[in-house]
DNA sequence: TGTACATCAGTGAACGCGCGTTCACTGATGTAC
DNA sequence: TGTACATCAGTGAACGCGCGTTCACTGATGTAC
């Protein structure tokens, strides 16, 4: 034998954290595979040992997100023991459409910061993609379930305000006008999660 | 003398409709200037000649959405004369979030095809991307004027749901849920617009 | 406990390719006479 | 009307560079004895 299992497995996922920092900041066409195994105190060569390409890579980091960041989130709004609440919903809101969420260019939501790249990726890639957001409906809609008369289509309401607010919030040059994007979609949806059906 | 200065200015509308076109189909860094040069029946070495950088176009490219198919929509919508009504907006969300703009990737609006190109591009980009996003909230601004409380606010809430509903349908492989989101966004849009304040 | 060995994670050079930009040149055009 | 000329939009080769992927090799590791 060689190394162990565990040490192979450490290194995929050093790479994968590496790749999903860097996916995030800098999009998909603009991060070489040199640039996340430097990252990740490897070399280009030995990619090939842990991923088939680039892309899956990418489709891989993406999903990434749910594990690492989101699942803190979700647990702090208190996704735990399946005690969903409405008060759920309302915390996730706070937290996605957040002045923080917004600033943190390498931990930010990946559907923020890779909407276009993905829509042009493999449909694995896609399938990433909309994996973190059945994660996020999913979770609407359980915390909506007994106030609202149509807590699924609420949901997804609720998803569109959060991904749409950040991501021109993200895009806009001018942080004025980025804010005031950004708060409005807090406060609707706010509204929304609260006022139920 | 040499040609003609409308020949040139011909010349330069044929390069931008081109990049136009490509950007939006395959984003910033897929398509090259050889690509978009072939598109407009010209070859690699003119490019410079109507513009300094690869980026400058793309700036132009987005910001040509508002005097082409926008400038279109926005005399459907019934924006002629300065005659804005809340029809306007109710007009404008639904072809905005329809079905053919969902299918047109030559035709849809650049907020929709680029966010993650554009938010990581030059200040010239997003300024273009921002003068789109103004130019929509204006238009629901001023369609809510006289019905909405806090009309500028609602009209920032229904621009992030129509550039998040539609991003989202966008990006989801399963277009039986693309086609929830894209309809729940639209239908939530239009009782905000409706509803007034 | 100590040594020989097989494995395979990791290395770094190489392959083939395409890119944004520059530049010397060409040739269609409009003007001057 | 006809011709010589200056302009500059458009051409295509070249420059320097970085990319994704492949591959022969190395050397740290865990195991067998």
């Amino acid at each position: 034998m060689s190394y162990s299992p565990e040490h192979k497995a450490r290194t995929r996922a050093r790479i994968i954290e590496a790749a999903r920092v860097l996916f995030n900041r800098h999009g998909f066409e603009s991060i070489s595979i040199e640039m996340i195994m430097a990252e990740a105190d490897l070399t280009r060569g030995g990619f090939y040992n842990h991923f088939r390409s680039k892309e899956e890579l990418f489709a891989v980091a993406v999903e990434s997100f749910l594990t690492g960041r989101g699942a803190t989130w979700r647990a702090e709004a208190g996704v735990d023991s399946g005690n969903i609440t409405p008060h759920t919903a309302g915390a996730m809101i706070a937290g996605y459409l957040s002045p923080e969420h917004l600033a943190d260019l390498d931990g930010q939501c990946p559907m923020i910061a890779l909407p276009s790249d993905v829509s042009r990726r493999s449909p694995d890639v896609q399938l990433a993609y909309q994996t973190l957001l059945t994660a996020m409906v999913d979770l609407f809609e359980t915390s909506l379930e007994n106030s609202a008369e149509d807590a699924r289509r609420q949901a997804l309401v609720l998803a569109a305000l959060c991904v749409g607010g950040m991501v021109l919030a993200r895009t806009l040059p001018d942080s004025a006008l980025a804010e005031d994007v950004r708060c409005a979609a807090h406060d609707a949806a706010q509204e929304i999660a609260g006022a139920g059906g």
